[in-house]
RNA sequence: GGAGACGUCGCAUAGUCCGGUCGAGUGCACCACCCUGCUAAGGUGGAGUCCCCUUAAUGGGGACCGAGGGUUCAAAUCCCUCCGUCUCCGCCA
């Protein structure tokens, strides 16, 4: 609240400085004309009155640059306002949107997946932690084709729907990374590379994909435009220590095949629903169970104003875990980042940005623990058999 | 990495050497109107973005010549830094 005080302040303090700019400003170029016009005998005078105009025009000058780094500042802190409905709370607050599927249940103790990933020779998680540390870890063998697959999958369901597939940039620029909203509260969850090269590592192809139309006005009379985002993200991890330290649940380095819309503002919601019957129908695809929550408003991070999860029924931790999530941004990352369409009137007005996950590598933990067998095999979905070739189940390595 | 060239209003360009008459000319594309009966041409006018003030619609002012600084009464034009593009050479997946 007084936040949003401080900034109405700010945006007072900025319009006042302009204007008085601005006059002095308008003054400075009327007195310049005549200067160039005077005679030479007048000319002297002249040129000293507008040597102490120019001293006062650069003050206010200075005045304006000021106010206005002061009111970015304070926005910039702002975060969006959330869509009426969304329950309020933390963490713990979300609402129950539907369930879907039964929990798989089994004859015989199930294994996890860091067990199965083993068995399976697909999952190398000794030898990721050798090679880069802990929370990394090697896909093999039917692991790494299980991902693939599941990608490919993913992308036929999103150019079937219309997405234009994307395989973005995983550095950015300050700015673009600043704009998507990842600087705010949780930027020591990115990496940044600063010794030499002022970029940063995105967490998600979301970054580049907000980033794609900045400071463009964009066409959405022919209906939105969509982007499937292929990346690999990275993620610090910083203050998760201890927390899903065993297998691939929580990592620094993973693939994920993103959804991202451009929409009119009026038509978020609705696309925002359709974000997220994409997803559930790859949930499905994958014979998940899963339900989907409607995010509290404290647990939402600064850029969406409304947040589905889908988590998926993990059999061994006995719970549901977030596979993907769909975010509304409204038109704060627009905004921020001046991505903007032409409305009827002719003005320009910024749009509306959505996204949405289609896949992750922590899908496979969700896939390898829900089909396995007793004897430590995996049935491969139906939807996901053609992406392996034909393969109907992932057999335990000798 | 070395050497050089360049970045102007949708596109293409003029202007930069010699700072004010340049917020900026021309061509193409675009929009409106006019003209012409003929498959296209001619004429007139209008057009960008952002911000501030004002209004019922309007009107006024400011900023923007890649970005940011500097010099100057005054910068597209002079100086510096950065970003980017292109050409040649070298190196490499």
């Amino acid at each position: 609240m007084e936040l949003v005080d401080e900034a109405v302040a700010a945006d007072a303090a900025r319009r006042s400085s302009i204007q008085e700019f601005e006059t002095l400003r308008a003054e400075q170029n009327a007195f310049g004309k005549s200067v160039a016009k005077a005679a030479k005998d007048e000319k002297a005078a002249l040129v000293a009155q507008a040597q102490e105009l120019a001293a006062r025009v650069k003050a206010a000058q200075q005045a304006v640059t000021d106010a206005e780094a002061a009111f970015t500042r304070i926005v910039g802190s702002l975060g969006n306002i959330t869509i009426d409905g969304v329950p309020e709370g933390g963490e713990d607050d979300w609402t129950l949107v539907r369930e879907h599927g039964t929990p798989a249940s089994f004859d015989f103790e199930p294994r996890d997946h860091a067990d199965l990933g083993e068995l399976l020779g697909a999952i190398d998680i000794a030898r990721g932690v050798k090679v880069s540390g802990s929370r990394f870890y090697f896909l093999r063998g039917v692991g790494a084709r299980l991902e693939l697959a599941l990608m490919n999958l993913g992308l036929d369901r999103a150019l079937q729907a219309g997405f234009t597939p994307l395989i973005t940039p995983t550095l950015v620029r300050p700015e673009i990374m600043a704009g998507t909203g990842f600087l705010g509260e949780h930027a020591d969850e990115v990496y940044h590379l600063d010794k030499d090269d002022d970029l940063y590592l995105t967490g998600t192809s979301e970054v580049a994909l907000a980033g794609y139309h900045s400071d463009e006005i964009i066409d959405l009379s022919n209906g939105p435009l969509r982007y499937a985002g292929w990346s690999t993200c990275y993620r610090r991890e910083a203050g998760s220590a201890g927390k899903d330290n065993r297998g691939i649940l929580r990592v620094h380095q993973f693939n994920k095949l993103e959804m991202f819309s451009y929409v009119l503002p009026e038509d978020a919601q609705a696309e925002h629903e359709r974000l997220l019957g994409w997803q559930e129908g790859m949930l499905q695809a994958c014979e998940l169970a899963y339900r989907v929550i409607d995010v509290a408003a404290g647990d939402l991070g600064s850029s969406a104003a409304r947040k589905y999860d889908v988590e998926a029924w993990v059999p061994t931790q006995g719970t549901y875990r977030e596979l993907t999530s769909t975010s509304n941004c409204t038109t704060y990352q627009a905004r921020r980042l001046d991505i903007r369409h032409r409305t009827e009137s002719g003005r320009t007005a910024p749009v509306a940005t959505l996204n949405g996950t289609l896949a992750t590598t922590r899908w496979l933990v969700a896939i390898l623990e829900t089909h396995q067998q007793a004897d430590g095999s995996v049935r491969v979905p139906d939807a996901l058999r053609p992406y392996l070739g034909g393969l109907e189940l992932l057999e335990p390595v000798a």
